[in-house]
DNA sequence: TTGTAATTGACCGACGGTCGGTCAACTTAC
DNA sequence: GTAAGTTGACCGACCGTCGGTCAATTACAA
């Protein structure tokens, strides 16, 4: 094979991207090491001058993954201003919500997340999203209190149940999500859930019922029920 | 090897038993086919007889396990009788601090269960926790807000946000529970997760606070922290 | 005795990972 | 300026192991 030498860290992204997309594509353990240098057009050897393992390029490709969003989303919400409500809607949004930006986007990231082929990837994101994003929460939580719009007893621990709610229910909502996209009557079934989140989001920030609103719900409906 | 026949359903115990052995010593990925038919003293052949793959032993390993544990604390809870708050308490205990009687099986359950290579296991048993768990608690959350004791809005949705929860936040706290077997004095911090879940739970609930008082601080720490 | 179901183990392709070695670009020295 | 030395990106044949298959064999109930 024809032999091209390239910028390490351009190699390095290069190999994350590739591996990422076959990821999305094939699952985690369906795509091999092979298949990845075969797309890159390099040696099998190559792979490992990158990454000790399938296992190490999985963290770093989940690092990768999420300093990118994390950073944007921190710099965005710290530009808006704006009070603690509207911050931590800014930060869901943000953090949470950037890939639903479009119906296609979303089933793709669902279906592909959710897999049961790639809970390696899928609980090494969770971990990397338990370490980096609660310090954000705490950030919004922390004003909120001094605002006296939330009333917590302990922020940091608040802010680490919320992200663990989160977590913990996106692995419950994906399957009904993904089933509302092939059954649309289904979505009072989901929405009801998500009130009952939000609503129970709002009970453990102290806040007063319904003015969290980080969900909308009309928003959602569209969402589902457009060409459906 | 000498061919001895069983009982279909004694081998398929058999199977699974050893296999739980095997995974939690060496881990999910760790563990072969091949180790485990060894192990029970079968051909490789026999175990695809009974499995359709590695992955359906999972899926029966998971469902085998809950089951019992499950069909036991629903009879025990029914039994006990008392208010809501008590069979909640009761529930908890049956269930999820199974594990904890003596210091060497919880150390060894989480030691297991939250290394990464079993990851599939413990996602499995999620699942199964996710779709048969959540109906006790419906239960007994209907009680409550009979008995006027709860404050909840949604009866199912709440009970699946809680279970959510646990799980979720089981994930977070184990890391923290083993380091506190390796450093005590870092038990401070362990017990401020857990009376921040408590109130978490006691705020989605809507019961007043301090009423619920699902973890013995005093016993925790007495847990931890002898022979430490 | 015959049919059914449990059991066997040789066998397969694919996998993650290793390793001895290549080679172009860069550094150093005279 | 150029030759010798050094680096590290890159190569690809190779290894042991894995999950899984299947035709043959055995045990046993009907």
């Amino acid at each position: 094979m024809a032999r091209v030498v390239k910028d390490p860290e351009e190699r390095r992204i290069e190999l994350l991207k590739t591996a990422r997309d076959l990821f999305y594509e094939l699952g985690y353990e369906q795509t091999s090491v092979q298949k990845i240098t075969e797309t890159v057009g390099i040696a099998k050897g190559t792979f490992y001058h990158y990454f000790h393992s399938k296992e190490d390029l999985l963290g770093q490709l989940a690092d990768w993954q999420t300093e990118e969003v994390l950073t944007m989303a921190e710099h965005k919400v710290e530009k808006m201003g704006g009070n603690a409500v509207e911050k931590f809607r800014g930060l869901i949004e943000n953090i949470i919500s950037w890939k639903t930006e479009n119906r296609e986007m979303m089933i793709t990231y669902i279906r592909v997340m959710f897999r049961d082929e790639n809970f390696p990837l899928r609980n090494k994101l969770n971990q990397i999203y338990r370490e980096k994003v609660y310090p954000l929460f705490s950030k919004v939580i922390r004003q909120g209190t001094e605002e006296g719009i939330f009333k917590v007893k302990d922020i940091e621990e608040s802010s680490e149940i919320f992200l663990s709610m989160l977590l913990g229910w996106a692995e419950r909502l994906a399957p009904i999500t993904l089933s509302v996209f092939e059954n649309p009557e289904r979505i009072s079934i989901l929405i009801k859930k998500v009130k009952a989140f939000e609503n129970a989001i709002e009970r453990i920030l102290g806040v007063k019922e319904g003015t969290l609103k980080i969900y909308d719900i009309d928003k959602i409906k569209k969402f589902f029920l457009e060409e459906g």
